[in-house]
DNA sequence: GGTGAAACCTGACTGAC
DNA sequence: GTCAGTCAGGTTTCACC
């Protein structure tokens, strides 16, 4: 997949602006409005975009809780027993294997500590499952994603 | 800000592409094109909503490294200083004080591991860094930001 | 990459609860 | 008063050249 800097600086609109409209996006890198779309369309076929979402505050809904949460496992578990185990959990809003002494590592986000009590209690049910760290967040200082 | 089942349904579907069309939704949850527009504009007003975003993937662009880095920071380091101090380097997607030991924790992206050590040394160079502690991400096992 | 038909968005207005 | 539907206008999108 081969990109030039139009292709970036569009993505850097749609990264602003998802919904924001071609012809827009076409004014302030020089193109008409279909150009754009066809450029659009083709970084959406080469896999460089994947979507288009919205961003939702959780702490405007209540959700004031988010934690990282090591997880230590039993001999040599499986990163798709791991998945499968979490999957069901909506509060794991990410999960990741990872190098150092914890086999995976959770991003979860709860409406309280009490709530995110039973999401670990229901994390430390997998029978891998040795021990959970976990890392509360304070603050949030940057976010890019 | 008060929101229903109907709203909740109405995120949902921006969640999963917030590039579809406001009739597109309203055939999803039982409402006419301008009635969803009046309720996505009132979670947009509410801080429901903060924003529509492209979802990309820095893998497709090469950004193949991934890693959590803590941050021990001397005596009380501000975490205002902390955001001061990281904001300018586009690598760190995100940022947050923490409990526990470390005082920060970093979420990196780059290029390869070269690139990750680059970043390293620029975190490093903040006078009040102490140490820092890498964590590489192997695989990502769920996403549902 | 640029142009017309079709679809979409978005106001104001009206009616129902 | 609140919320949804209808309609008209201007705009955006998409197949075509």
């Amino acid at each position: 997949m081969r990109t030039d800097e139009t292709d970036e600086r569009i993505i850097g609109c749609l990264l602003r602006d998802a919904r924001s409209a071609y012809a827009d996006i076409g004014a302030q890198v020089g193109l008409s409005a279909p150009a754009v779309k066809r450029r659009v369309d083709r970084l959406r076929a080469g896999g460089l975009i994947t979507g288009f979402t919205a961003l939702v505050d959780p702490a405007a809904l209540g959700w004031t809780t988010e934690a990282f949460v090591e997880l230590y496992c039993t001999g040599r578990t499986s990163p798709d027993a791991i998945r499968s185990a979490m999957a069901d959990q909506p509060e794991i809003i990410a999960a990741y294997t990872v190098t150092g002494e914890a086999d995976a590592l959770l991003h979860v986000r709860t409406r309280d500590t009490a709530h995110l009590e039973t999401v670990l209690e229901r994390v430390r049910m997998a029978p891998f499952v040795q021990q959970t760290k976990s890392v509360l967040v304070l603050s949030r200082l940057i976010d890019r994603r």
